[in-house]
DNA sequence: TAGTGGTCTAGACCACGAG
DNA sequence: TCGTGGTCTAGACCACTAA
């Protein structure tokens, strides 16, 4: 099982590997609580603090969290994280509000070349395409088309296309097992089309701010592209680098 | 000097502080050897596993870095730091490539309301504005302007607007002591000015990305205000979120 | 070979949350 | 009050670097 070998990877190492094993084999779901450290530390074989060291360097990835005398819990979307972790878009102030989203329309289609390369998926292979708009107090700001693969998310379109929630990436865990814990965004301005000017109520041409971001599981498989559309008058794109 | 009381923060985040200080009145300089774990557990009266667990988490925050066998050194803004870590254009493959510079200018002018609101200067302080233009492969890609207070870098103008380097945050630190550890960046569409158009050659009303960066100290004090407008054609922002 | 950071242990006490 | 994570200690041995 656990290795102390000489030339063998960190004791903590191995460690992590097992716990993020136990979270893809569904072992362990998101929101539960796991054994307490002590707990890991004997059955495992070693010391509080090596188990302490592997549950440290989860934490600091978003993959565990831990509550002083309560336990250490597996991360989860619920309410926070969704939101101020992979949402960028703040008004004016900085503040950051979750605009309220309509979805306009959820069908099944044929990956596009971009599609089908971005998602790792096989050329042509069957995709659902949701497009929706977002508007922050009554005013559209982003346009979104997200394309996911038909296995597993095709009973997406047959839920409707107008009671879809928000926060897609709760839904992606709660129904799926799908747990999206990072993601890789690509930023350009482009000028609005005929339709994005008349779902966005600007003029065909203002430059818009475009996201273009693909979400990842831990072991990095993608799971969903999404490219969003933004009118960047009252509203931009924050990031902080540390 | 350290206190170890019931209600008190924790030693290891009393010695980061410490250590922060060190750096802030210049007695741990940028690419210096500092004290080895032991030595400072000695002088500090604390364990090693102390000072190493204040150590680990500057080095976290990419305030010191630790190499096996030689010692822990104060981060500095040699060579890749700058690039890596700061410079988030890449082109369709996702190459970060340095693209080369040219200064257009080299001013002192009065800061504007938004500038020195931004700077956290005074209204109408003295800034000196440099504007620059960065290209790949020939092609102007960034168009810069620099906004910086003339306390103290009023003498970059008398430097001479042909020969500033490339990285300026490594000018920054070592003329001037300010070393950037983190930036906040708002990103925005924006229509190309007959200026910008001129300068990047595209037409003008091309949609253009702008980022608007202010680079701030560890102690979170901002030192630049920088405004780059980008033809995203061939390339892009890239951001990844963890 | 000496000194550094990297890993691991065993055990103490504190702060917090729930029953 | 009990069990949890949070802090801190003292000491062992390993891996790496430089002289």
């Amino acid at each position: 099982m656990l290795s102390n070998a000489k030339g063998s990877t960190p004791l903590y190492s191995q460690i992590k590997e097992l716990f993020v094993a136990n979270l893809r084999e569904g072992k362990w779901s998101p929101g539960e609580l796991i054994p307490s450290e002590m707990q890991l530390a004997r059955e495992l074989g070693v010391s509080q603090g090596t188990v302490r060291k592997a549950i440290t360097e989860l934490v600091e990835n978003n993959v565990l969290t831990r509550k002083q005398g309560r336990g250490t819990f597996v991360a989860n979307h619920d309410s926070e994280r969704s939101l101020f972790h992979f949402f960028h878009i703040v008004d004016s102030e900085g503040r950051k509000v979750m605009p309220e989203s309509k979805t306009l329309s959820c069908r099944r289609k044929r990956a596009s070349r971009k599609e089908s390369s971005r998602l790792q998926l096989a050329p042509g292979s069957s995709v659902v395409s949701i497009e929706r708009v977002r508007r922050f107090d009554g005013q559209p700001i982003m346009l979104e088309t997200i394309i996911l693969p038909s296995e597993p998310f095709a009973q997406l379109c047959q839920v409707g296309a107008s009671n879809l929630p928000n926060m897609l990436y709760e839904l992606y865990e709660k129904q799926f097992g799908k747990t999206i814990h990072s993601a890789e965004e690509q930023l350009r301005a482009v000028a609005a089309s005929d339709h994005d000017a008349s779902q966005l109520a600007v003029l065909p041409g203002t430059p818009l701010l475009e996201i273009d971001r693909v979400a990842l599981t831990l072991d990095k498989t993608p799971v969903e592209l999404r490219t969003s559309r933004c009118v960047t008058g009252e509203h931009h794109y924050q990031n902080t680098i540390f």
